[in-house]
RNA sequence: CGGGGCGUGGCUCAGUCCGGUAGAGCGCUGCGUUCGGGUCGCAGAGGUCCCCGGUUCGAAUCCGGGCGCCCCGACCA
């Protein structure tokens, strides 16, 4: 830190921007067990939001939620081949309790796949039992060796959808119908754009047949993982020994999909729309969206005015606006002006004696454009009435500002991996080429620019004309997105 | 698990080389002042100097051992 007041530059030490900002924002908190975090009220309240909007996605998707055990029997973990492979180094396990050592271990669960599909087992027996279409809300653990806040704790809050299907037709769909509503929630709610695609076989969930993801781009040019949705195939059901009975009578494993976001979505959001100011957060996931700042001198003005405060925010509330009123009295408001900029309220509203006498409050968004009047003087009931389109048209900006910073840093039609590794030491971002399908490929641009496969991206973001030859020679059989990532 | 750094009021750190009464800024409390971009003044509270052992008349400082944290690499939503 600079001082006790500003933030680290992004510019300067992206990293330890993020770090800062977190922390003074108040999004959370280290806890005292290493690797995993306190959530604070600010924090929690955009997750809460998020998580509102996804579930209702769920919901009109055709979702229900239930609760499945935080502790999976050991031996359930390790039914599935992959499944157990990937997970086995990061898993905790419980072998005490009640002053005993366990018979059998119970694992806190990493990702409920196994539990889920076995109770699944239980409750289908026909067709006519499938669909099942569950998601749950939950916390996971994942014993990370290098956390950071939000990005990668070892204890992590998400959901995780889980559903089986009679066909893998069916499961097809519904893994990217998911991938679908993810793509939409991140876009219209977190005004992060995302690229989504097929992960290669290397980066795929342990366990799964096809993994699809959303990649968003942060402002160091990396790339994050913001969501993933798996067609599981019958590999789980297989091993769980979910079975229907068909119309024809005959017995046959269920197709399952599973896909889920996380609390990393706030990491995200911070690292897609953050100043040097501190985070901004989109309008629709801010716990406020206006913070109105009264100014006085003396006890009567300060009476008015914040009389008048209240009242704005009562007309606001009417219209749905959610609006926090800080009348903290030992704080003069510039402080006020900077601690609610580095938390990210989209809107900040100035009362003064002289707006009182004018019938006017002074607006300020949290982002302005090149060019753009920071500081607004409208009618009091203008700013009012115009609130609901302003912070919708802002949504909308912030949108838009981040897709053009992606576009700006997306470089197609790189043909070589020196020429993909000199992108990525200077300027970074993604990167489209052509590749064959040859894992040793993959395994070589890794290995040589530090950069991985992200994804096959899906129709809406191939290029133009598709590469016809691989990034590591030979023809090309897909055009794929590389990326330094997270 | 390898490489580097660090543990001193709530926070950020100085002091450690060269042992001698524990400091600063910010924050916090009270009073006053100020309030349209982090007001200012006065008064105050607050520390087993990470832990254990050793050396010494005397250890935050030197020596030995331990613990913890952060950063950089190998695994990952």
């Amino acid at each position: 830190m600079t001082d006790d007041k500003a933030l680290t530059r992004r510019s300067e030490d992206f990293s330890a921007w993020y770090n800062e900002v977190v922390l003074r924002a108040e999004l959370a908190d280290h806890s005292p067990v290493r690797g995993s975090m306190v959530i604070r009220p600010w924090g929690y309240g955009i997750w809460e939001n998020m998580q509102r909007a996804l579930d209702d996605m769920f919901k009109e998707t055709g979702h229900e939620n239930a609760y499945f055990p935080l502790l999976i029997p050991m031996s359930f973990i390790e039914r599935e081949k992959e499944h157990v492979a990937g997970f086995k180094p990061e898993l905790a396990v419980v072998t005490h309790a009640g002053g005993k050592e366990l018979e059998e271990p119970l694992v806190v669960r990493p990702t409920s796949e196994t539990v889920i599909y076995a109770m699944y087992a239980k409750w289908v027996q026909s067709y006519r039992d499938l669909p099942i279409l569950l998601n749950q809300w939950a916390n996971v653990m994942r014993w990370e060796l290098r956390t950071r806040l939000f990005l990668r704790t070892s204890e992590f809050l998400w959901q995780e959808g889980h559903t089986a299907h009679a066909t893998d037709e069916e499961a097809q769909e519904e893994t990217l119908r998911m991938l679908g509503v993810y793509r939409k929630f991140m876009e219209d709610w977190i005004a992060m754009p995302v690229v989504t695609g097929l992960k290669s076989d290397s980066e795929k969930f342990a366990g799964a047949v096809r993994t699809y993801t959303c990649e968003a781009m942060m402002q160091d040019r990396r790339a994050l993982q913001a969501g993933t949705s798996h067609h599981l195939g019958q590999n789980f059901s297989k091993q769980f020994d979910l079975t229907f009975q068909t119309e024809k009578g005959e017995e046959e494993y269920a197709w399952n999909t599973s896909w889920g976001v996380s609390t990393r979505l706030v990491g995200g959001m911070v690292m897609t729309h953050g100043d040097d100011a501190g985070i901004v957060v989109p309008p629709r996931l801010a716990p406020a969206q206006v913070v109105v700042v009264p100014i006085y001198r003396k006890d009567d003005q300060r009476a008015a005015v914040v009389g008048k405060a209240q009242e704005i925010k009562e007309r606001l509330a009417e219209r749905g606006v959610r609006t926090r009123v800080d009348d903290r009295d030992h704080l003069n408001p510039g402080a006020k002006f900077y601690e609610w900029e580095r938390k990210g309220v989209p809107f900040r509203l100035e009362i003064g004696p002289r707006d009182l006498e004018k019938q006017q409050v002074v607006l300020v968004k949290r982002v302005t454009a090149p060019g753009e009047d920071r500081k607004h003087f409208l009618p009091e009931s203008q700013a009012v009435e115009e609130l609901p389109s302003r912070l919708q048209a802002f949504q909308e900006e912030l949108l838009e500002r981040a897709r053009a910073e992606r576009e700006a840093h997306s470089h197609r039609g790189v043909k070589s991996i020196g020429e993909l590794n000199e992108i990525l030491e200077s300027e970074g971002g993604f990167v489209y080429t052509g590749w064959s399908g040859d894992p040793e490929v993959e395994e070589r641009v890794k290995e040589e620019t530090k950069a991985t496969l992200r994804c096959i991206p899906d129709a809406d973001f191939r290029s133009e004309s598709p590469p016809d030859t691989c990034v590591g020679g030979g023809k090309a059989r897909w055009e794929v997105l590389w990326a330094r990532a997270y």
